[in-house]
DNA sequence: TGGCAACTTGAGTAAGATACTAAAGATTAT
DNA sequence: ATAATCTTTAGTATCTTACTCAAGTTGCCA
């Protein structure tokens, strides 16, 4: 299992939306990359499926840019997962016939695991951390 | 985030052996592969892997063939993913200086909720399982 | 209303990973 | 010896990843 450099670029782009929040005027995409050290023409795409799952709007034109669709605390790492990769951990044995059924209760309690955490944790969270206010993480 | 096949297909020659123990008569590449449905050449290679990390012995030559190195017990999901991947859950951001470090606190907590899962499964859990004594996998 | 600045969409692609196949070699029971 | 088994290395078709690029659309503003 492996997590993908576009799934951190979808989150990183969400913090930086996150932090920006509730500020109205909209990020564009060359700041977002700039600020957030990604290839801008690959984060055009990453951005479009943020939207595209509700997670963030657009403004065209002049004056044009991104903001978030919701608060931060109503986004989780695991909404941002699903919206750039359709899942938080993707595992295709878990619909093969060929995999016995008790090897698929140990890949599903692991996969509950991670989307479990995944969904635990807001851009309220990350934006607290952010600034020095670390998170109860484990409680 | 996404399994591997490979990752399945060590589980389940891992789950046959331990199914197989504590008989010393060794299992067959061939046997192991028609029972699990797995390819015999790919298997091969993923037998070695799990060899070399300690998890299965083999024995060359005629009436040769594997078995475990150590009980099925000793032998978590976690140690066989390790072994054919190098990690439960691989996740190079957390080594990119450019990710902030509050995003790679929040991989690190899955990737850790991961592990931990991983880590707490055994063969001999996964055994008693495929023989109808489901474990208590939600203590 | 013209034009620019921004997002939108779709096509293309190099490099690497995945999931195999294959074959020659090494070892051991009989 | 020889057959059966593991071992090792090489090769490869397909897919995915992580991009690049260019043409199109929309909206603000002078």
């Amino acid at each position: 299992m492996k997590a993908s450099v576009k799934s951190d670029y979808a989150c990183r782009a969400v913090e930086a939306l996150a932090l920006h929040h509730p500020n109205v005027r909209p990020l564009r995409i060359d700041d977002i990359a700039q600020r957030e050290a990604i290839p801008a023409n690959y984060l055009v795409q990453i951005l479009i499926e943020l939207k595209s799952n509700g997670l963030i709007q657009s403004r065209r034109g002049k004056a044009g840019g991104y903001v978030l669709a919701k608060s931060p605390k109503e986004i989780t790492v695991g909404d941002v997962l699903r919206a750039v990769q359709g899942d938080v951990l993707e595992m295709p044995m878990l619909t093969e016939s060929r995999c016995p059924d008790e090897i698929k209760r140990a890949w599903r309690r692991i996969k509950v695991a991670a989307e479990g955490v995944a969904d635990t944790i807001t851009f309220e969270d990350i934006c607290a951390d952010a600034n020095g206010r670390p998170q109860m993480y484990y409680i």
